[in-house]
DNA sequence: CCCCATGGTGACAGATTCGGCACATTTCCG
DNA sequence: CGGAAATGTGCCGAATCTGTCACCATGGGG
């Protein structure tokens, strides 16, 4: 996310049965999620686009509109087709496993659930979403963060320019790989004609400068390219 | 990724029984994947770490290492932590599956298994990855693609400054919320004490202008700040 | 209907960035 | 060791980007 850290998770369960929503309220809350609840298909369906939650917990049973028919319809709008959905059933039929993640569930548990497996799956789903939304990419002591633009070095925020940035976060992606000038020059400026000039050197020496102690890490391969040299944290 | 498009996915299958490989191999290569294999989990982590697969499907009972180690070894690594492991397991007990996902697999399959549904799963787990490591935003005519700074608007490509990037995304991600000045100054340019200029109007004023016609989607809102309307198709 | 707060707009100057060049340095090869 | 090719480095002018200001347009409240 490049918007404001949110400190909490949202989490909507749209469940009819009062004592699995209870449950899972009470769990949830302890994992430190905040916790909205719907009683049906319809409404749920309402909540999720107004509130926009972060992770749908979804019975299949449920009055109103089944389970069915919401995910397919929260799966066939924009805004809330990236919001996973976590199918709850009562049958674990492998049938039924499989309609529910071919209507775009994200992930399945039968009823009886262990609480504790809930919360972790809804955890590792967000962790998996997370890390790769705000799309880091971290190697030793660099740490990338694509959502802001934003390059820390042992921790310490790096001033880098567009053309900069882009030529390490290329580098560091195919890292332990050499990359040819031509690479470069059409990854990072995007050049179909490909320029002759030796703009790709002038900006990694930029680049060079601005990482300091840890320039080492950029490796000139001669008559082929550059390489950014993947270590042992790799 | 910033990258060349890789055409195909490639899973990795760590399992000693060769039916079960067959299998999987048999269904997975038909739904378009290419496919690895390793017998035992030493291979299989020496497999993961080389060809650094899109996916892994990993036997909780393996010679040499079992599956469970595996597993942690792969996690506890930059370059394959980030790899989706599916643990596939004879047992189906709650315990074994918590464990499982403690570990930080970030799925699980009992068998026996449909192999439609562990292609499903799949799929589904690299499709989330996908939509957001890519990271793209897509709004009625605006598409947004964090991972190349691109944006198309009904299909052309914007040019737009770093700021006016930021100050879009921000806006889109938030769309139908009304973002103050303040907020926007915080978020996109990172200000802690807050300017007191109008370089926020200014800059929505450049935006709106390389716009054009949909330049009507950033709503003023009076005394308040501005808006990316939402429209039916979010 | 008038006033004034609020936002739109055009312009501008300083800062930054960029591509390229000339020259220095290194590396490789015979 | 000598020379050629490849790469590093300092620097410059052009282009772009940005924050700010002054002035204009607008619209809501009294």
């Amino acid at each position: 996310m490049t918007g404001p850290t949110t400190a909490k998770h949202t989490v909507l369960i749209i469940e009819d049965e009062p004592d699995v929503i209870d449950l899972l309220r009470l769990n949830l809350a302890k994992a430190g999620f905040r916790v909205l609840e719907a009683r049906d298909g319809l409404s749920g369906l309402a909540v999720a686009r107004e509130k926009r939650p972060d992770a749908i917990i979804l019975d299949l049973m449920l009055p109103e509109m089944r389970g069915e028919e919401v995910c397919r319809q929260l799966k066939s709008r924009g805004s809330t087709a990236a919001i996973p959905v976590i199918m709850l059933t009562a049958k674990a039929q492998a049938s039924e496993r499989v309609a529910g993640l071919e209507l775009g569930a994200d992930d399945y548990v039968a009823k009886p659930f262990s609480p504790r497996e809930m919360v972790l799956r809804i955890q590792g789903i967000l962790r998996r979403l997370e890390t790769s939304a705000s799309d880091r990419l971290a190697v030793g002591p660099f740490e990338i963060d694509r959502g802001s633009f934003e390059v820390r070095l042992d921790g310490a925020k790096l001033d880098l320019t567009v053309i900069e940035f882009k030529l390490l976060v290329m580098l560091m992606e195919k890292r332990g790989r050499v990359l040819s000038r031509e690479d470069l020059l059409r990854d990072v400026w995007g050049y179909h004609r490909l320029s002759n000039s030796r703009t790709v050197d002038t900006h990694m020496r930029r680049l060079r400068t601005k990482l300091g102690d840890h320039a080492a890490r950029l490796e000139t391969v001669r008559s082929h390219g550059y390489r950014f040299r993947a270590g042992q944290e790799d």
